[in-house]
DNA sequence: GTGCGGTTGTGAACGATTTCACATATGCGC
DNA sequence: GCGCATATGTGAAATCGTTCACAACCGCAC
């Protein structure tokens, strides 16, 4: 398959081309060029370029890209053509709302599990699926073969149900929970942090009202740019 | 305030670190090293020395970093020590999980409205707070002064209701909708992609894979690393 | 088959980020 | 005070990512 490595900021924009593609595939285009491409997912055209071609040169000079192979090529390399079972720890507010979230189960991810510590939860069910206990997770792993995990737990308690999770064979974590996890080095490990993008944006937020204080010389300290 | 541009990728460790340093000042930690606080927050010495470096000199050789002004001056710099307020427009699964989610409270974001565009939802109380119409967002950022809004509605409408978001003073906003959002040059996005991560994990996923099927033998093609 | 407008693919320049490595500064024991 | 162990702050090097700019190529018209 891979040739040479694909680097990761590229990875992480393929699933951005890929759905931009999928909708035009919907609205009848069947060729694009790497500008129009470029405008459906925020980018700049070079960008989509030297992307498209760490797949390959699937394009034609003079015309583009052929949309519904492009499609076929990047799902080939995502991983997409393949069926992807994943388990959900935590069933709290977060947990709930992935377990119903309909845009796993269009691209290949099918939530064939839940998982929680709290006796009183399991049981009950969330979108037809029965909670579990924690106990159960190697079963289910094998059983299902689960590679991948989404931690949904309160931050406290998360490593421990990454341990969990890599000790019952999961190669692939998902961290939503809101602390720092570790794992060993042949699992993956990606995280999404609510509170971490806002206060990003916090950030930039206090800094244009800074520099509005400037230009109106309302700045107390600092001297102009 | 700001001298020197603090670079982007500082800027989202910042949130990291900070939330490392609260917990160890909660455990009593009243000193800590770059090598201690790189650990829990999963990088290494150096990036948090030059990271730290944007803020100012606040470490003292020989000794470390003072929890407590640290924390003051990280969350002094993300403008964490301002009360923000957010609306989150779109209360379906996810909606109402960031309605009810604690972790924003805990760092001055407070939700002080919701928004849907169906009918049927509108009157209904999440968390205790009643969802409202669209048309209600300019009376709303104004009486509130929000500045910062949360798409979570399908990726169909997002556009649509970023632009209503624009239109009614938000400055920032945080797109959880599959779709690319485009604002003006002078309002912030930042964007939170669930699937995403996904298929970014599946795509490691697969290279493993595939780079097992070499170890034993299995490749179809491919020649060894 | 020649010319032409359009678009890719990609070296090379540029810019941002990470890492290295060490001079510099501190606290402490004596 | 002096020396030692420790840890920061930061230039410089290395790496990674983006953008530029253009040669190579395609399809089409004539």
């Amino acid at each position: 398959m891979s040739k040479r490595p694909i680097p990761e900021a590229t990875v992480g924009r393929l699933p951005v081309y890929l759905r931009a593609l999928v909708e035009m595939a919907e609205d009848g285009g069947s060729v694009v060029s790497s500008e129009t491409l470029a405008d459906a997912s925020g980018v700049n055209s070079a960008k989509v370029r030297k992307d498209l071609s760490h797949l390959g040169s699937y394009g034609t000079r003079g015309v583009g890209y052929d949309v519904a192979y492009l499609i076929h090529q990047i799902r080939r390399e995502l991983g997409l053509t393949q069926h992807w079972p994943v388990v959900i720890a935590g069933v709290g507010n977060l947990g709930h709302a992935l377990a119903n979230y309909k845009g796993f189960g269009e691209r290949g991810f099918e939530v064939v599990a839940l998982i929680d510590a709290d006796p009183k939860k399991v049981g009950e069910k969330v979108n037809g699926l029965p909670i579990e206990a924690v106990e159960n997770l190697p079963r289910i792993v094998r059983e299902h073969d689960v590679a991948i995990g989404m931690v949904c737990t309160p931050g406290q308690v998360a490593q421990e149900v990454a341990d969990r999770m890599v000790e019952a064979g999961i190669q692939s974590i998902l961290n939503f929970a809101p602390a720092v996890i570790t794992v060993p080095d042949d699992v993956s490990l990606r995280k999404v942090d609510l509170s971490i993008e806002l206060q990003i944006l916090a950030f930039y937020e206090q800094r244009k009202a800074a520099l509005d204080d400037v230009k109106q010389g309302r700045a107390k300290t600092m001297a102009v740019v």
